[in-house]
DNA sequence: ACCTGAACACCGTTCAAGT
DNA sequence: ACCTGAACACCGTTCAAGT
């Protein structure tokens, strides 16, 4: 992986930067038109790049998601980090929670990175292992105040979060809030 | 759809009948492989019948799928029917969500199919028509034994069950039960 | 170094030709 | 009637050749 420029570590070269710029460009735009498929080749071209540029800077299609969730993904880590921080523990949880699914519904490529144990790039892990902390310092106030089950780990709220997402998805009506309000009853100790 | 053998209502010709299952086969093998995709050049090159033939009988990979998952579907209607009839509303509440988790987790093209809101098949639409049914008169009585939230539909259940089997399945630990626990406390009135 | 795009394998889907 | 499989378009992935 020592060739790779895709984990931005290194201010990439300007034409490199414009071509990496255009590539995601492309990817969003077909994500955003409701296609999580991001055909490597169909990027490219309308990417106006060889494929082989997107190979490189993106190895995986999972890569690329990554890339494109990153953002969004930087986010959510924010929210969770002032959650931890924040005054009222069952109220943070509740409003943590709202904000995953409402990150989720806005870019697919984040639920699709959520879903995704195993990250391809190391951006993706970082984020994951901040996110990871700052739940794990929420969960233990909540735990401490006898607000949520004790067995609940980080990994599980993860799951549940990413279920729920794919629950409103489901159900044709955008019933977020109704089945946030399941989920946080559920949680209760 | 009036040349398609696929929805059998008529008793096949022998010959076709016994294409038909090896295509079933050949596609049933794949999907215990743990691949959902179902080319269909590749189902049938593996039941060794010409393309045409698998899109002469599923016109379509949901309706491969449907034909699949039929099955199992026609075990979790009648175990909802049972429940719809059973003595203690809350604990066959309990038993059929866990039986649709139990369906779903043997069977990952019923997980697709009841994800799925538009049938290819009309087999499927009478068992979703049946399910529904079913479901409905059970969540009638819990609702009057004020055991359920009563402005829970049959479509928010099964977009719930469908999140459920997601949370499931994105947590590496096999962890149904909790979850279901989670799900069912969030669920009471 | 980085990019291009031809090349090969594979899949979706159709349809003329066989039985 | 039903089945076959060639045909065409498209995507995944690699890699020799260009700059």
């Amino acid at each position: 992986m020592g060739t790779t420029p895709s984990t931005d570590t290194e201010p990439l070269r300007a034409d490199s930067a414009r071509v990496r710029a255009r590539m995601l460009q492309a990817a969003r735009k077909r994500v955003a038109d409701g296609d999580l498929e991001l055909p490597m080749n169909a990027v490219a071209k309308a990417a106006g790049v060889g494929v082989g540029t997107v190979y490189r800077h993106f190895p995986t299609r999972q890569a690329l998601l990554e890339a494109l969730a990153a953002e969004r993904y930087t986010l959510l880590v924010a929210e969770a980090e002032q959650a931890a921080a924040g005054p009222d523990v069952a109220a943070e949880v509740a409003r943590l929670l709202r904000a995953a699914l409402e990150h989720q519904r806005c870019d697919p490529a984040l639920a699709a990175v959520l879903a995704e144990p195993d990250a391809a790039r190391q951006e993706t892990r970082d984020l994951g292992q901040a996110l990871a902390a700052a739940v794990d310092r929420l969960l233990e106030r909540a735990r401490a105040a006898g607000e949520i089950r004790p067995d609940i780990t980080v990994d599980d709220l993860r799951a549940l979060v990413c279920g729920l997402q794919h629950a409103v998805t489901v159900s044709g009506d955008a019933t977020d809030d109704r089945y946030l309000a399941i989920l946080l009853r559920g949680l209760r100790a």
